[in-house]
DNA sequence: TTAATTAAGTGGCAATACGCCAATAATATG
DNA sequence: CATATTATTGGCGTATTGCCACTTAATTAA
């Protein structure tokens, strides 16, 4: 049909394909009053107008120059907020989840510590953070309980071999705060020699001094931060019963 | 600017919507002669007529429910082969990857026993094995040596704390021979006393009789299969050393 | 038939890591 | 100063790991 590349592209059209329309979505988690909290926007125009959803939207192809600059524009555009962590989960894509048809979203997690959302947001009603066990709760846009959830099991799992819960704390902080922070994300408890253990064997941390935290009593205790030029994503060995998938 | 959610389905139009391309690219991995080979197209048609790559494609919007029955059918298509494993590794997507301009790719991993090629095979010049060390010196199409690399990495990652390797062997087989596809697939010797005790721990394969490996000398040996509803994917303590991401 | 060779499978042990819990240290509060 | 609270460390029985040599069972060569 075509001679050469240089031909091919001339005639090139995308609307000659058969494409779906393709999404980010953007699963931000943090912790607040020591419990889970996810960031949702309410939506602002139709399709599900009024529904709370995951923040996300389309690709730009003159702004953005890849996938992840995408989710990144889109967090802030909609909540105002900045993330530290963020990661691809997985894209999932068929007929059912949204009415105009086949659609295709590429699900991000991400970690912050806790920020309030902006005052002034793009295309959203509103955008707020949720404690988790209410979000999943809510009736939610699309299939954005499946996305939640899968992004949700991301986190729990991997909190259980590296040290991303982290990115939930403001440095500095004691290894006690961290450890709750483990738990929460875990949804599980540690046991304090085990963690302090690990956590040190991991090495990622530097200490920074001493201090209570805000308002606290008891024994004076070490301050850390995560290490300069330190992966958070790093493997460290599994802490308590490892299983599942 | 509408008033109801039917209002707004009726006027949605794709085409309104600035859609990159999207397509669905496969890396099948398998074990040949005790070594790992990969299977790649040779492109029949312009762009990059001619060029190696992973076999893929675009979704069909009338024939695939979701991405993981596009990727099943693009692979049978193009290669004649069908895979026991497969999941999906990462979506790729930016400006640079395709001199259509944005394009995004959903990425899968698929592992089988060696299987031949179909020798009628749709849009594709050839469809080969290729030994995974050669494979990645080839002048691949568009990133494609990205997707390769990246699938590979997960394949040995995956294989440090799952059963992931049975995948590639045809039941029943010795725990000898498991052994030797996981040390290829790991890229790393493993203990034998080590490795059976882990193997046997997570307990997810069952055996069947006892036999010599083809054309095999010494001790006979006990033959396994994976054990029927077991998921080959779900979390064993990892082997050797464990560290990196 | 016997000895040598090859490969499977097991035994055993020192070193390490883990779970558990109690002791000690350092601070705030009444 | 006594008590409460929280951080940090010590210690120990048990489980797991890495390592290597030994035994078992088959094939092949002499």
């Amino acid at each position: 049909m075509f001679t050469s590349e240089k031909e091919y592209l001339k005639h090139y059209n995308i609307h000659d394909y058969d494409v779906p329309l393709v999404s980010v979505d953007i699963a931000i988690f943090t912790l607040l009053d020591g419990k889970l909290h996810i960031l949702l926007v309410e939506r602002g125009d139709f399709p599900q107008k009024g529904r709370w959803s995951l923040p996300g939207g389309f690709i730009n192809q003159q702004q953005d120059k890849d996938l992840h600059a995408t989710a990144l524009r889109k967090l802030t555009e909609k909540t105002g907020v900045k993330t530290p962590h963020l990661e691809q989960v997985a894209t999932i894509g068929n007929t059912k989840r949204d009415p105009r048809g086949w659609s295709v979203t590429v699900l991000y997690m991400g970690l912050i510590p806790y920020a309030p959302t902006a005052d002034f947001i793009e295309t959203v009603a509103d955008a707020r953070w949720w404690p988790y066990e209410v979000a999943i709760k809510q009736n939610l846009a699309f299939d954005h309980i499946e996305l939640v959830t899968q992004a949700r099991e991301r986190l729990r799992v991997k909190s259980g071999y590296t040290v991303l819960p982290v990115y939930v704390l403001n440095a500095p902080f004691t290894l006690t705060q961290l450890q709750q922070a483990f738990e929460e994300l875990l949804g599980t408890e540690i046991e304090k020699k085990s963690f302090r253990r690990r956590i040190q064997a991991a090495d990622l941390l530097e200490e920074v001094g001493e201090g209570l935290p805000e308002g606290g009593r008891g024994r004076i205790a070490a301050l850390y931060r995560p290490r300069k030029g330190s992966e958070q994503h790093a493997f460290i060995r599994a802490f308590g019963g490892s299983e599942e998938d």
